[in-house]
DNA sequence: CATGAATGAGGATTCATTCAT
DNA sequence: TATGAATGAATCCTCATTCAT
């Protein structure tokens, strides 16, 4: 219907200005009011779709999971080859945090910050599932080195963020070349 | 002379609260007045050290970050062999995020967030030379990958911020067999 | 409509604590916070009209200038004679510096002080326009001196502040005669 | 006494700070810290030499007065016929409004604000005596208007502040030719 | 649903003044 | 006498949130 869809952008649209304002200066730094402005809409009208602000962010934080993920895993398929199924995922994630560098330089600013409360926290982890099942079969087949879950993110997946934000703070660029080292990298840390 | 190490002390302890309270509640969210009131001074007195909120965050980043470092570097000497030396320099900044949790937290939540200003960040980078020289070494005789410095950092220095981190929340305790999965893992993404 | 009315209120009684206040206790004296009292809004009300405290200022001294001077030409019509378009712009602004003397005290505060910036002074002078164009035929036809309008302004017009705050501040009663003796200094001050 | 002269050069820096700063910034706006900078001297000594702010700029205020009333009069000699005695000391007034603007001005400024107490401002009238005998003696022979005091001075007397307040505002040069004018102004609007 | 106006609470910063030395 | 360090009390201004319409 033509008024849901119009509520529905109204809500993209605060979430679309949450995201690049956060980006820009913090979480704090971003008062309602330019979030409002930006997203064309009332200050007042925030309320109508969100509870507070700390609701806003924590929203936004879980939707951008949410597409990240789906993004992450959508070329994969169970069925898949450990080794192969790795290299699936590994390259759309490299991938997105390149081509949606705003979502993942987000995602990045809320990794280390007390800007996002533990529940959403909880909330946007459960969508890596797939991730974390492809690294059980090949602990389970030997492929993978039998080690805990947050060693083999901190080592093949994590360092992505590292990269981007420095990319993004201009301080180096990003090639083909420096992803197929990544991938390299990646893999060996966490390979049997 | 007395009255010189009060204003050290002073200093100090305004440094010390504004790591404590900047690593529980972000940048923006931490009122010169409770800076102040941790540190035991009037918040008028911050003034006379710091030119401002933002000088006082940046000071405090390239301090820790000097601590930081000189921790890392400690028991390091330059005619080391390249895989000793990384090891002993990797082990000394593992050992300093368990140890001094607090500095790295602080470290780690300026990362990625737009509460340093670029100065300070380049200021910030500069101790760092001793392992990119290391590194250096060890492309030229062929131990290490000869690849980005910003991706061996990435891989074999970064990873230790993020499960400081995850340790932090609650999330997992970091043993001292994660820890030496975790150097396995920085060495194989690197070494040539 | 009513709301539009109540906006305009509001800026008006903002204006109107600002004359009161700054004529008692000077621009810098005259805090944000007294000022939204006096005119029974939030401190924070004040910003909806008002860039900051400077632009409330200039924004209170263009309008009291402006009412200052359509005060001053009210009766006055260009096809008047010199000398009597000068008694009838005299006469008026005396009676405006004792009729609404809380406007002309203001005026006069604002005349020798940092307090206003140049642009608003400059905006405020435009309004005098009449009164140049008055000398500038007098000049011409022999009945004003030919002097800068500087001195026209100082010797005619401008005693008159000081005999108005000479009287705000108790030392002397500004009578109907003195005034019949001002006018004649004035006019014998300038009149060719 | 070698130690009496510095303490008095002390003070008088103190007074020379306060003129120039208030000049430029107005009373409000010149910080304690700022006159004691600018004296060479810490902002505690001030208030060796001064109750408070506000004795320091009432006795600025009188040192002032005095400096300008005696060089007003300084070659006027009461045994003078009126019309010379009235010419001495106007020019001579002129004169330092010119010479000694920084003086000038900060009387200038002082005139129409808050800033000085009643009392202070007492006390500097007081140095203005030996004009007003002039003046009495003028009325009694009949050579000056029999007229309050106050409309003498606002017309004489007073409009070279106005006219040295443009001119300081970069409005417009005072030439000589422009005094001679103002001089027969000032005269042709007391003279009987 | 949507809003613009309104605000109370709070935050960074300044400043006149004091005090130990 | 002289001071630099220290501070409590303001002051300007911002902002998340509410409310009448």
């Amino acid at each position: 219907m033509a008024t849901l869809q119009k509520s529905i952008d109204k809500r993209n649209a605060l979430i679309q200005a949450t995201i690049s304002l956060v980006n820009n200066n913090g979480f704090h730094a971003t008062p309602m009011s330019k979030i409002a402005k930006m997203a064309n809409v009332s200050p007042a009208t925030i309320y109508l779709y969100f509870e507070n602000k700390q609701d806003l962010v924590n929203t936004t934080y879980i939707a951008v999971k949410a597409i990240y993920t789906q993004y992450a895993f959508e070329t994969y398929d169970e069925k898949m080859e450990v080794v192969k199924g790795f290299e699936i995922i590994w390259k759309r994630i490299a991938d997105f945090k390149l081509k949606e560098s705003e979502y993942a330089q987000f995602l990045a600013q809320c990794d280390n910050t007390p800007m996002i409360d533990e529940p959403s926290r909880k909330e946007g982890i459960k969508h890596l599932q797939p991730l974390l099942d492809l690294w059980e079969r090949g602990k389970q087949e030997g492929t993978i080195k039998p080690i805990s879950d947050y060693l083999l993110y901190a080592y093949s997946i994590n360092p992505l963020s590292f990269l981007l934000m420095a990319q993004e703070r201009g301080a180096f660029k990003l090639t083909n070349e420096h992803l197929e080292h990544a991938y390299q990298a990646a893999w060996n840390s966490i390979k049997a």
